[in-house]
RNA sequence: GGUGAUGUAGCUCAGUUGGUUAGAGCGCAGCAUUCAUAAUGCUGAGGUCGAGAGUUCAAAUCUCUCCAUCACCA
């Protein structure tokens, strides 16, 4: 039995959910559930994302401390999860005791290891306001094209770069004032002495071979220093020794995975230290986004590496969400909020099936074409998968009270196989949930629900019944009729991680509780209930009111 | 600008180490069927595999150039 420690990437605690984030969480939570029908011990933490200056200032516009305000997105954000059933053992907050104690820890390790320098640096600074500029806040006209109110690093209509310096009549966005430059000491990490060390990490068979390609590029330019304080004002943690000087929020976000597991260890009794001590045994996988690899496969290990952890075993990119093949944009209404889409489309199992049927291994970009996430939903699910009970159980329950014929007492050929054809791919099934080839796995799963269709047209159980006066004719509606339904039983165990909460209305047709082990495709299954609809139809108008709800 | 990726039927995507007439689902047309939420099954139309050049007996697949789209540049 493998134990693995699953996180995904933390959502920074400034804004809602949206559709773009829910890949990652799908893609991440479809894994989990995989490995624990397969049986392994498996942990699934994650945290809200919560310091640094942007949480800061909108607290201050909002007037409440930013305290108030992380509490606030951390209801929200624990609220959309759980209702798109993703299934974290905690969902916890980089705002805690844990991570604060954790996070100093690993500076004091770091420090003492030699890892840690002090410099002076000087950086943009607001008089009025009292607060060091980070470059997204300084804004001004490019030196290149002389387009107005861009940003101090890179110019949105020639494309250049800069630093903002370089900005003609540069402003700070929060007074509106000119910045002035002001001298500071800053601590950095020392990145550039752990190149051998992360060179061999990197081609461990830690990264998907593009992601190891991206940081060959890296390695290439030469790793510089890591800057991990600001200065104050700033929500975070206080430097230790170091009044005034906050850690960087990139350093303590990821340490927020630890501080999520410490939580969880302690209300669970779990050793900690199995899962993070140096050389530990157990697995530990990140998923997450391709824009933060630079984090994940660089400063990450290297921090933990340093300060006497262990590393990651695998860290798992993905692309972005395209809507209709477009960055996702708040005019069209392309940016689409976790939450009106469970206003207005209500089931969450549609999207985790339609991410699903196109996520892969690799960091490529995925599309939500929504005329396509409408056929896919209602010729898939409904036209095809859900179907099958459909045509069938109407049969079972009219002419055999419910019962059905077991798998191992069915001697018709056809029926027979259609069954164990489904029962032989278990093997394949799990090496592609494994693999996380998932588009693949499902157009295997497709196919098969496509053939329980045929087998159904080519036995046609309707004319069988028509013979109701001839034994061996009913016999045979019998078996046709109940192997169509043990095939969808199977392949509903296998689509388990995918949709949970049809899943879970399928298993009470069967009179099951919940599928928990995949080994449940080898149990007798005796019994149904009256079937009821299980799926909806995909309607456009619902699409629309969607869209309607976040184009401002 | 640099780097990494992507570009296959109307749409969304498969195409293993180069090898017979390039595949699937949806959509479309026709047929069958009526058990099923007009659902299902069968048949068919539809592609110079981004463009050009090269290597090879053979290229969607390898090489080069170009074009387009996307991302990253701490």
């Amino acid at each position: 039995m493998r134990k693995i420690l699953v996180t995904s990437a933390l959502p920074y605690a400034n804004g809602s959910i949206h559709l773009g984030h829910l890949v990652e969480y799908i893609q991440t939570d479809i894994w989990c559930r995989y490995q624990r029908m397969i049986s392994n011990e498996i942990y699934y933490v994650c945290a809200d994302d919560t310091h640094g200056t942007p949480v800061m200032l909108r607290a201050e516009k909002e007037n409440i401390t930013p305290e108030n305000l992380v509490e606030q997105v951390h209801q929200e954000h624990s609220q959309d999860f759980s209702d798109f059933n993703v299934s974290f053992d905690n969902f916890y907050s980089t705002n805690s005791i844990e991570n604060k104690e954790l996070s100093e820890t690993i500076y004091k390790k770091l420090t003492s290891n030699n890892k840690i320098e002090k410099k002076e640096i000087e950086q943009f600074y607001d008089s009025k306001k009292e607060m060091f500029l980070p470059d997204r806040y300084i804004k001004g006209e490019c030196p290149k094209c002389k387009a107005v109110d861009q940003y101090g690093d890179s110019c949105e209509e020639c494309g250049s770069t800069y630093n903002p310096t370089d900005l003609i009549n540069a402003y700070s966005v929060i007074s509106g004032t000119a910045p002035i430059k002001k001298k500071t000491d800053h601590y950095f990490f020392k990145l550039s002495e752990c190149t051998d060390f992360l060179e061999k990490w990197t081609k461990s068979g830690t990264l998907q071979p593009e992601a190891s390609n991206k940081l060959n590029e890296w390695f290439k330019a030469g790793l510089s220093n890591w800057d991990i304080s600001r200065d104050a004002p700033y929500f975070g943690f206080e430097i230790p020794d170091a009044p005034g000087k906050f850690f960087y929020v990139w350093l303590d976000a990821p340490i927020g995975y630890m501080a999520s597991f410490k939580k969880l260890a302690d209300e669970k009794n779990l050793s900690f230290d199995e899962y993070w001590k140096k050389g530990s045994d157990t697995e530990l996988i990140h998923f997450i986004g391709k824009d933060i690899l630079y984090f994940h496969a660089l400063f990450w290990p290297a921090t933990l590496s340093y300060s006497g952890f262990r590393v990651p075993s695998r860290v798992y990119a993905h692309g972005f969400l395209t809507v209709n093949g477009e960055k996702m944009s708040k005019s069209r209404g392309t940016f689409i909020t976790a939450r009106s889409y469970l206003n207005t489309i209500k089931n969450p199992d549609y999207l985790r099936y339609y991410y699903f049927s196109k996520l892969n291994d690799s960091m490529e970009d995925i599309d939500l074409n929504l005329e396509d996430f409408i056929a896919k939903v209602n010729s898939d699910l409904v036209g095809k998968f859900i179907n099958i009970p459909s045509r069938t159980s109407g049969f079972i329950k009219k002419y055999f009270n419910n019962t059905l014929v077991p798998t191992n007492e069915i001697s018709i050929q056809d029926a027979k196989v259609i069954v164990d054809d489904l029962i032989a791919i278990k093997d394949e099934v799990i090496s592609l949930y494994e693999a996380r080839l998932f588009s693949k796995l499902n157009r295997l799963l497709m196919s098969y629900t496509e053939k329980v269709n045929e087998y159904v047209n080519r036995l046609e159980p309707w004319v069988l019944a028509k013979n109701n006066d001839e034994h061996r004719s009913m016999s045979q509606l019998h078996q046709v009729c109940s192997a169509a339904l043990q095939a969808f039983r199977v392949l509903s165990i296998y689509y388990s991680p995918i949709m949970p909460d049809l899943i879970l209305k399928i298993a009470e047709f069967y009179g099951e509780s919940s599928y928990q082990s995949i080994d449940a495709i080898h149990e007798n299954i005796k019994n149904i209930s009256d079937y009821n609809h299980l799926l909806t139809r995909l309607d456009k108008d619902a699409i629309d009111l969607m869209l309607g709800q976040n184009s401002s």
